[in-house]
Order: C-alpha cells, then sequence, then structure tokens
DNA sequence: ACGTTGCGATAATCATGATTATCGTATGGA
DNA sequence: TCCATACGATAATCATGATTATCGCAACGT
C-alpha cells in the first residue's frame, strides 16, 4: 500500500476511503479468491472508483498482500476480555474453554475462507503459508504455552516437555472436522467440540502429573 | 468427456490420445489450479494439439470436472497387496500400519494438491466437495469399518458403537499437521505418524475392551 | 472563502486465454 | 492399397480484466 506524508490536507479523507478499500478487498478476496476477484468489482464494494484503488495500491498484488497480512492477524479483543472470566476457574475447566474456543476459531468461516485462499495463493506468494499458520494457529499454541509457563502445575515440567503437551493438546482437538470444514461439509457439532476438550484437556493434565 | 462409437475405425489412436490428455490435464490442474491451468498448455504437455482437447472434451470444465472425478477415486491397489501381508498379525499391529499408511496418503503431494484444488473450486463445482471427502477420507473410514466387522474381537459391540470407535481412530491420526501440510510447511515425520498410529491403535483396544 | 489535492468518469491500451472455423494431411484398420 | 476420419496448424473471434492517461469537479482543512 502506498503511503503519504503524514501533514495531508486530506489526509482524513484518504483515511476513511483507504479502509472502505481495505475491507472491500479482504471482503472480495476471502470471498472469491485472488483471481475471481476484480479490481472493479472491489472498487464498487468499497464504494470508490478504479482509479482511487491504484491511487492507494500499487496494484492487485499488493492490494491483496495487504490484506491477507492483515486478516492473519486477528485481533483477540473480545477473546482477551472473555478469558478473564475464565482465568479464575480450575486448570481444567480454563483448558476446556480454550479448546472449545481454538475449535471455534479454527473452523469458522472467516479462518476458513482465509486458508482456502492462502493455500491457492501460496505458489504466487511463497510466505503466506507461513504467516497463516503462525497468525492462526501458532498464536494460540504460543498463548497457552505461556500461560502454562507461569501455572504452578508445571513448575516441574521442562520447557522441551512443555511445548510437547502443549502441541499434542491442540493435536487432538483437530481431528477429520478440520478437513470437512475446509471442504464445505459440516464440521463438528458444538457438544462435539465440547466433548473433545473436555478430553484434551483431561489427557493434558493426565501428562502433567505424570510426566514420561 | 465425449464418447464415441465404440466401433470406431480408430479406436485405439484415440483412446491413446485421450489417456494422454487426461494425464496432462491432471498434472497441470492439480500443479496450477483451474484457472492457472490453460487449454495450450495442456495441450502441449500430452503433445496433442488444442483441436484434439477440443474434440475429446466439451471444454474446460467438462475436462476438469473429469480429471477431478478420476483423481477423487485412487486405486488402491498397491496398498490392497501390501494389506495381505499385514493381515495375518495382532490387531494392534494391522491398526498401526493402517494408521500410518492414512497419515501418508492424506498428507501425500497428491491427495495435498488435490484437496487445495477442491477447496478452490468448490463454489464452481458445488460437488466436489462431498466427492473429495468421500473418495479420500471416508473410503478409509469404511474399510476400517468393514474390517472391524469381520473380526471377533468387535463382535460384542454394537454397530453405532464400532462406527464412534473407528472414527475415533482417524480423529486423533490427523492433528494440526494436516493444516501444516496444506500450507506447505513440513508436517510429521515418519517417526510421528508412527507414533501417532501406535497410540491411535493403542487407545482404539482399549476401547474396544472396555466400552463407553 | 480559498487553494490544494484527491476523486470520479470515461476511454484507451494491453495481455491472457477460451473457443470455433477451416482445410489439407497423415494414419489406422480391413 | 484405400477410405474414412482423426489430427495438426493456423487464424479469427470473443470475453474478461488489469492498468494507465486525462481532465474537470468536488471536498477538505485553515
Amino acid at each position: 500500500m502506498k503511503d503519504w506524508s503524514a501533514d495531508n490536507p486530506k489526509a482524513k479523507l484518504m483515511a476513511r476511503k483507504r479502509a472502505a478499500i481495505v475491507k472491500a478487498a479482504k471482503d472480495a478476496f476471502l470471498r472469491d479468491g485472488f483471481a475471481g476477484a476484480s479490481m472493479e468489482g472491489i472498487a464498487q464494494e468499497a464504494g470508490v472508483s478504479i482509479m482511487t484503488l491504484y491511487r492507494h495500491a500499487e496494484g492487485k498484488d499488493d492490494l491483496f498482500a495487504a490484506v491477507i497480512e492483515t486478516a492473519c492477524h486477528p485481533e483477540d479483543q473480545e477473546e482477551r476480555v472473555r478469558l478473564d472470566d475464565v482465568l479464575q476457574q480450575s486448570l481444567r475447566d480454563i483448558l476446556r474453554f480454550v479448546g472449545v474456543m481454538f475449535q471455534e476459531r479454527l473452523n469458522g468461516s472467516e479462518t476458513t475462507s482465509l486458508l482456502r485462499v492462502v493455500m491457492t495463493e501460496m505458489r504466487r506468494f511463497p510466505q503466506l503459508g507461513d504467516m497463516a499458520y503462525r497468525g492462526l494457529i501458532g498464536s494460540h499454541e504460543q498463548a497457552l504455552l505461556g500461560f502454562l509457563a507461569d501455572r504452578p502445575e508445571t513448575a516441574a515440567l521442562s520447557p522441551a516437555r512443555r511445548q510437547q503437551i502443549s502441541s499434542e493438546f491442540f493435536n487432538r482437538l483437530i481431528g477429520l472436522d478440520g478437513y470437512r470444514v475446509l471442504l464445505g461439509l459440516p464440521g463438528a457439532s458444538e457438544i462435539q467440540m465440547q466433548q473433545r476438550a473436555a478430553l484434551a484437556a483431561d489427557e493434558m493434565i493426565w501428562a502433567i502429573t505424570a510426566p514420561a
């Protein structure tokens, strides 16, 4: 995305237009993919002209890269808020909550669309795969790992062992349902997600108390 | 794909050309996707002219549909052969073997490419998602279910319980590695796949002997 | 109110690629 | 050998869509 000098007489106007463009581009790219989305369609959706698109972005590639990059870094605002309510509970309940949240997030429509687009355009933009994995999945792994490190229950574990247990936790959560969702078929129900989260939580606690 | 009357003077020639076309189209579509593959490129790869392509297929859509449909029905020849060697062993060893085979198949480059293409073109061809799931994943579930039904160890289980246990087995095999592979990142190592298969086998046997 | 500057509309350019028409040639099979 | 017919080469058509040039207008901030 092109950037202007901050002391621009019309900075506010341009910021408004830019926000509309980025939002419309995100919707279009996630819905139709890179090839399927057209610059003209994005301009219409954003309520601007094509020329304005090109005044804000170098071209389609530039716009796409900017959109995907921001989409890979979701703002975890609401979740942090909800986490504060849960953080007082037992380790088992916290893990169950995190487990359900992770499944809901990864199987959500926005994440699914993003994964599809990224997988399609990985050849054109080689860094997308790594970026998407870190933003959509690795961030959860890191968050759980950091949380565990502060927990007295895991004080006796080595960092490597903690890493292994954390990784196993997420591995247990997503089975074939992930493929089903990506293929447009119904995934796990809410109850199934809760059951799986409960199972993963129990197994993690078992692993913590009885280290291999 | 267009079909000719079987009593065609040049049936053999056409069959040869058609095979070359289908193979080239499969390579091109799985490598470059629907939009990325060009009819001209497919013709060159197949060693035929563009016109011959259109004499064999109604158009790009028709060719694509034929390619994907056949790709979703892999011939399980070699695996059946290898299975005969394993079928004499213990249930645990059989399950471990099946578990490793399933992971290798699902994480293989051909299956990965196919899944990517299917996910991208699902909107254009709505039946692709279901077709791919049944061909690439559901077939394994059905095969294991059928195998279990003939096993004396599961004679006491209800069909529904057998279904549940079989489904859980595959759920345990594929974790986040499936996403990693689809995103072009390194998946599970051979040793990790064996460990996971061993774990899934043990848990299935435990579930069989101690029904919920 | 004013000057700067982004914006909109339009059209043109350019490239890619699917699809079709035509016609002479080459080849398979009896 | 001979006939039917698939094949190859070429060019034309057609559509889509990215990208750029131009120019008058409208809007923002002081």
